[in-house]
RNA sequence: GGGGGCGUAGUUCAGUCGGUUAGAACGCCGGCCUGUCACGCCGGAGGCCGCGGGUUCGAGUCCCGUCGCUCCCGCCA
């Protein structure tokens, strides 16, 4: 008998006088030395014991004893309480167990930490999950993300969608992420590897006529974490044929409309779409932040001829000079502010940050204003559309830096001055990725999203002659700033796969080597298909309300990857490795 | 691989300009308490100040190194 059963029906006085079972954690203690109360506790919330030493001398005196998260079982009459001893804060504060036998279950020893404590150690409260679990806080963003995956299975398996498995044991793909390895114990010195995603096994399933698929699907790559991205994570693949873009991202809207209506949260349809390159201009990202402004201008033009050396120089150079404007800022940032912007724009690659003060009274100040004709400032007030009492900032240098330093300042401007709209979500599809990026250390060109997504139809042409103008059939969710989703139209003739290769370094015979699966089944009447995958975990996050994605998952890894809880990773036995033919190399002194 | 932050009682944190006995709260132990719900009151135990060097008459405090955690960059098709 839990808290939940308590609930059952009409709740608190249906059932009191009745004599009950219940049975739960050791929440908190308030001994009077007379009466006890004792706040029991299980995944459904907390009930009041009260231990009487007249009515129960034996259960009181076992309560006396207890110690706190013990696990008890408790006898006795649900009674209701007095008016005055009503708790309203509580779900159960109406009633309450009037006990007859208390039974210790299982004692517990002193806490390493305190569960009502909201902010202990990470790593402490991973070593001892299973009892940072019973946290109601923990046991809430299960929920969340629980019922973020089942209305994501209703919604797909009422459109048709096949729920189907794919290996997590597989062939390694380089290109992409590190693969987490497997050693194969029958082959010796042969791999496999943990999936990074069931990319060209969904694909597989295209063309084997499963035309609707999903899957909610385990994924490794083994690179560094952050607070939004883990060794191992989830995500929701989903792939379909006989579609375009449109189709996709229809499906996709309405799916994460769902999740979120369940979830108790209107969304607006449709999501705003907005291309990769409009996204990198007015927002210096490729995954911006629409709950505030902020919105980048180009005055580049303008600064051309300018007095002003380091706007001159800059596009002199072919570079670009950049703003944006901060409303309200210029009475609350001070000298030592704009030394610290500038530093700020250092660390993220730039030489500094100028910036024109547009005080209220309409007068400009500023120390470069000297070197800015009229006309230049007016030009970066408009395209910084700085109103009086805003600050302009303005970035000049070859055009990747000056995205890199306002793409990274604008979130950090908008925390400062409390800008963001912290109630909003702001869904976004960001559409017409390009289909290749250019790698300088290894000087050549790599996919930007994978090397299974189409060109637009119109640029295959461009492949061989100009693969930096190539736009592709990618797009991403993105909310509020963070990546929800990525995904594409795929490949699904083989000479265009076998084209796309060859751009990306990898030829026709490394192809066949390494992809000669997928090329293969392409040659077999492989159906136009393209799909998406948003990430469970981030779903999560964002419905939970934390920016940490450990605290989604029951039992995570800390950021070096090391498991506190079970020691993984942990050395093997040497026999272990003789079986697989593996020697570990001495480390070098 | 690189940069920033943190590391003091079981936990969360203070600890001034380097100063002799390192504190608080919660938890724990003991006592009192019959209507609390963060119960209250009295008392107590509990410290390799991450670790190793150094500077100094004297180091939790300053310096060097190292380890761990964390955030970020690189990386993450």
């Amino acid at each position: 008998m839990s808290y939940r059963d308590l609930m059952c029906g009409d709740p608190r006085l249906a059932r009191a006088g009745e004599v009950l079972t219940m049975s739960g954690w050791v929440g908190r203690r308030r001994d009077h030395g007379g009466l006890i109360f004792i706040d029991l506790r299980d995944r459904t919330g907390s009930t009041q014991l009260v231990l009487d030493p007249e009515h129960a001398p034996a259960a009181h005196a076992a309560a006396h004893e207890l110690r706190l998260e013990s696990v008890v079982k408790a006898r006795g009459s649900l009674v209701p309480r007095s008016e005055a001893t009503r708790n309203a804060q509580l779900a159960t504060g109406d009633v309450e167990l009037l006990v007859d036998e208390l039974e210790l279950l299982a004692g517990a020893e002193v806490l390493p930490f305190q569960l009502d404590d909201e902010n202990v150690d990470e790593a402490l409260r991973i070593t001892h999950r299973y009892l940072d679990l019973r946290r109601p806080r923990m046991q809430e963003l299960q929920e969340i993300r629980l019922r973020a995956v089942r209305s994501i299975r209703s919604f797909l398996d009422a459109r048709g969608f096949l729920d189907l498995e794919t290996p997590t044991i597989t062939r390694a793909t380089p290109e992409g992420a590190r693969d987490f390895l497997v050693p194969a114990r029958l082959s010796p010195g042969s791999f496999y590897a943990l999936p990074q995603s069931p990319q060209l096994f969904k694909q597989l399933l295209m063309i084997g006529g499963f035309d609707r698929y999903y899957q909610i699907a385990r994924c490794w790559r083994d690179e560094a974490q952050r607070a939004d991205r883990a060794l191992e994570f989830t995500q929701l693949d989903l792939e379909m044929s006989f579609v375009e873009r449109e189709d996709v991202l229809e499906v996709a809207e309405q799916l994460m409309a769902q999740v979120w209506r369940d979830a108790g949260h209107e969304v607006e349809l449709p999501f705003l779409r907005m291309p990769h390159a409009e996204a990198i201009r007015r927002f210096a990202s490729d995954k911006p932040d629409l709950r505030y402004g902020l919105e980048i201008g180009d005055v580049t033009e303008a600064v051309r001829e300018s007095q002003f050396g380091v706007f001159a120089g800059a596009v002199a150079a072919g570079g670009t000079v950049r703003c944006l404007s901060v409303p309200g800022a210029a009475e609350r940032l001070s000298r030592k502010d704009y030394d610290e912007l500038a530093e700020f724009a250092k660390e993220w690659g730039g030489k500094g940050l100028a910036y024109l003060i547009f005080e209220a009274d309409g007068s400009v100040r500023s120390p470069i204003a000297k070197f800015l004709t009229p006309a230049e400032i007016d030009a970066i007030r408009e395209a910084s559309g700085a109103e009086p009492g805003s600050v302009a900032l303005i970035a000049a240098d070859a055009a990747p830096v000056v995205v890199r330093v306002l793409g990274a300042l604008r979130p950090h401007l908008a925390a400062r001055f409390e800008l963001v709209d912290l109630g909003a979500w702001r869904f976004l599809f960001v559409v017409d990725f390009p289909l290749f990026e250019w790698n300088e250390d290894e000087r050549r060109w790599t996919a930007a999203h994978h090397a299974f997504t189409a060109p637009l139809k119109e640029h295959e042409a461009l492949l061989e002659s100009d693969p930096g103008a190539v736009i592709s059939e990618a797009y991403d969710i993105v909310l509020n700033g963070q990546e929800m989703a990525s995904g594409s139209i795929r490949i699904n003739r083989a000479d265009l796969q076998t084209r796309v290769l060859s751009v990306i370094g990898i030829s026709p015979e490394d192809a066949e080597e390494r992809f000669g699966f997928l090329l293969r089944g392409l040659r077999y009447g492989a159906p136009p298909h393209g799909g998406i995958a948003p990430g469970i975990d981030r779903i999560a996050m964002q419905l939970g309300g934390t920016d940490n994605l450990r605290e989604v998952v029951p039992f995570p890894k800390l950021g070096g990857g090391a498991d506190p809880l079970t020691g993984a990773p942990a050395p093997v036995p040497i026999e272990q490795l003789d079986e697989l033919g593996l020697q570990i190399k001495p480390k070098k002194p």
